[in-house]
DNA sequence: CATGAATGAGGGTTCATTCAT
DNA sequence: AATGAATGAACCCTCATTCAT
């Protein structure tokens, strides 16, 4: 291994050394309460050296939201694997879904983040790698989709768009889980997500 | 006109002030750039004085979302006595909730605050107005679908659910606008859009 | 009664109305806590209405002391007619004190805020006024001095200048009680306190 | 001296220099007056720059209080190797105790700022330090007394507590020199201090 | 490479006081 | 006599970022 080699290896431990910092305080203190020198004290770091590592806060946030990505993905990735028909695999995804978003939570605020905020403008690198986690994601669902229409499982003309449809409902329905005490209180919302997957499921069922 | 009507409508003309100038100040510069002092600059006022019609920040910000929900829900309500057959009317309160977030952005961006938001806790009176302006948005779809059932136009069993999910979906896949340029850059995202509502109605009709 | 008087009255009953205001803020959030727009929401007076029966919020204070005085002087006041010997009636001074500093803290603090503050001037009303209160407090303990040097019980030439040096001691040792924690957590505050008034009845004891 | 050795020097130096701010501020204007931004003004230096060094205000009370205890400290501590019989010592003791009150009213200030405050919860360090300072105080009045003791001068079987009522007494006493001008108008308060300390002495010779 | 001191604008909030009504 | 809206300076504190060492 050359001189390059190494360094470029030590640059990328550095890089998750702040990261495994700025992780911990995503789960302990949650996303609003991260600052660069809560971080910076957390990874046993100058302020300084964090800004040499990272641009800035914001391409931090940018790595826990693919962290985030990864492991959203990876849960959802094993389904596909699984001993299972389509119907109960898109399911699975779902179910996946869901659970990511109240047993990550603050990996699920960091990508809503991302997704809500109003204000940000990607670099093409980070473009692409959102691009990347996204399409693996559909992709999954995708690929069940087209499993199940090759199968006669499912009549779909337009497997993509339903893809598409299909996690933002699941992505939709899960933000309302906050109304679950005003508006949706007289519905329970697993009730209702499960509802609407299966409904979405029947709808390209022959 | 006694002196105390007067009062009372000075009142709420001060409010009204403060808040249009919050709002000038939402529309101009985002929800993130909102600040107590810079109302205060805008409505010409002392900072003292916002604070003396509203208890802080967050009040002003829900006064700003109601307002929003009152927006959204008025664009809606129309709908309902348009002379459309259900699956259009449908259509069209999709495409005024698209349209909402599309023109109205920071309106919806403030809703969206406080559906995202990972740690607002409501109080009690708020609550009752969330809850209010979200019921009456679910009521439209939810009166548009049992009038389609009763005239035998529809097929759905529990069209509370089916409202949720309509509403859920639509939503979420307006958050996937931000994908625009990533993930679905391949799909013309108006065009996955028109697909879902259309799968979603077609997934009800006999 | 004429006018005048019923009109004196009447103010006096608002300044009344203020005070219980006051105290009830003084008690319920101490000192530090009090605010002249809490007092008025309390007195169901408009804020300016404070005004014009106080001059500034340091009055208010003033009157609380002034009752402080008074709670402690009647305390202590009803000491002098108990059937006691002068040694006990001391000892009941001084226990009356300590109670009154732990019981009444809002009211011995407000005392202390007087008495410690750098930087007040009392208008010449208000020196009297504290005068009389201190006089009746010395008075009492001199008076028992008295009573016990003629008696022969106690042996001392100057029962004025040993009144004070008695309230300064009990005085000063109640504010160590803030060292209970500290500089005097092996010595129970409560037996110093005991062993010092007993102490100084000694040294004028025959 | 190594980089290390200079960046702490220099580190304290700033925190002396802050100090030194604070400490203009409260002589000058008293301890009410003092804020963090009239510091930073004062030092020349950054609002931030303050809370780099301390972590909020009440540090930097508590830092001022423990240059208080030092001098206080120092002062007393001189005159137990006075070559003065155990009476003098003591008697130059309540002087040093009070030409400090006077000389340096602001620091006794902001000591009774810690003793009087109805709110303070100290943190363990904190106490620690209080502590330390009473009790260098404490010991050297109690050395004193077993001096006096131990060359048949008093008399007193409990000499810490003896000096505790002693502190006590000069402690209390100064307080009441705010009532030089009311209710001890008639009496000269030195003249009641001397007597005071006199008497105790008193108290334990034989 | 790494550091961490320094910045200063900005954050939200409180409050005694005034004054036109 | 009573009101309460309006003020604005002041409060403490945070933080992303820079830069000399």
């Amino acid at each position: 291994m050359g001189v390059k080699e190494r360094r470029a290896l030590e640059k990328q431990m550095r890089r998750n050394q702040i990261l495994d910092a700025a992780r911990k305080l995503l789960i302990s203190q949650g996303l609003e309460n991260i600052s660069i020198s809560k971080i910076s004290r957390e990874a046993q770091l100058g302020v300084g050296t964090i800004y040499f590592y990272y641009k800035n806060k914001e391409e931090i946030f940018i790595a826990l939201q693919e962290e985030g990505l990864g492991f959203l993905f990876s849960a959802i990735q094993q389904i596909k694997r699984k001993q299972l028909n389509p119907a109960e695999k898109l399911k699975e995804v779902a179910t996946a879904y869901y659970n990511f978003s109240q047993n990550q939570q603050e990996y699920f605020n960091i990508i809503n983040y991302f997704l809500s905020s109003p204000r940000i403008f990607f670099q093409e690198e980070q473009k692409k790698l959102i691009d990347m986690s996204g399409n693996k994601i559909l992709m999954v669902i995708e690929t069940i989709l087209l499993e199940g229409v090759e199968e006669g499982f499912f009549l779909e003309e337009d497997p993509r768009k339903f893809s598409i449809l299909f996690w933002g409902t699941i992505h939709g329905l899960i933000h309302f889980k906050k109304l679950e005490h005003t508006t949706l209180q007289n519905e329970n919302h697993q009730l209702v997500y499960k509802y609407s997957v299966d409904k979405l499921i029947q709808s390209i069922q022959p």
